[in-house]
DNA sequence: GTGCTTGCAAACGTTTTGCAGACTC
DNA sequence: GAGTCTGCAAAACGTTTGCAAGCAC
């Protein structure tokens, strides 16, 4: 379900070479915004990402935390998705997996990949269609907020 | 899956009563928007719905379609779904239905409850949550779009 | 006349873009 | 030095809000 196009990097540094590898010049911004995404949890805005980046480089603006989070994803190291209303979150490609997001308290639940696996195959043999279940969250109700 | 709160209103008019019967005001751009919402093929953006509206009164403003959206909404009447990027849409509730979206080509599928009985059921024993599949798309690819 | 509804304009939060200067290679 | 990348400012997008005037009841 998840292919992997070359191997996925495992170090920041491993992203960075890949960077210059393509022409792309390692930056500092760069290199502070790759670190802070192998640091994270795998759930941040670009916004919470530019603040781990401006703890140790202020000026770093976050249009171009924006600028190269699309380079990244360009790269196949960086997916996105979309949890709901509110920011998209960005996270490590390998470290992909779906979502049930909470309509009422905002609760994620991380889920694993065989939950797609019956959707997955139908939505395949009816329909021709290959979903991708981590791009957008899976909307609902948790056990607390229950009707 | 899918509860009638009461029974849902089946004509423009029956929708108008029920907003007099509130204490709300029936006005043109009440009755515009209710009928071009029983008039929409379901997948209709505010947007849309505003310049359905305004075919027959431009003076409507887009932002008036919004509030009278969200009351509708609150009386369970109509729903919105998040399609991926851009715009949500709107339709009635009575013909709420999921939805397989082609992150490519925008192409949109509409599916029958039953795909998602699978997902429901594990969501439901494994944590405890109820999915609600009509409020966002499942994204992916289509046959034509295929990688 | 009461008070719900409206148009307008302005703001919102997230993301994108144009530009001239700054930096990596 | 060539060409990529950056900060900044401004715009884009869909949506929400404050306000005074306008309309349904």
């Amino acid at each position: 379900m998840r292919s992997t196009e070359e191997e996925a990097p495992a170090s920041a540094d491993a992203v960075l070479g890949l960077i210059r590898g393509r022409g792309g010049r390692v930056t500092t911004s760069r290199r502070l915004l790759v670190q802070a995404l192998f640091g994270s949890s795998g759930h941040a805005s670009a916004e919470e990402l530019a603040e781990v980046v401006q703890a140790q480089a202020p000026d770093v603006h976050l249009s171009t935390i924006y600028r190269n989070l699309e380079e990244l994803e360009r790269l196949g190291i960086v997916t996105h998705a979309h949890l709901g209303h509110g920011p998209a979150t960005y996270h490590l490609t390998a470290r992909t997996h779906g979502h049930l997001v909470c309509e009422v308290c905002q609760a994620t639940i991380e889920v694993p990949d065989e939950m797609f696996a019956s959707l997955s195959r139908t939505a395949r043999s009816r329909f021709g269609f290959a979903i991708d279940p981590y791009h957008f969250a899976v909307l609902g109700r948790c056990e607390a907020c229950a009707v």
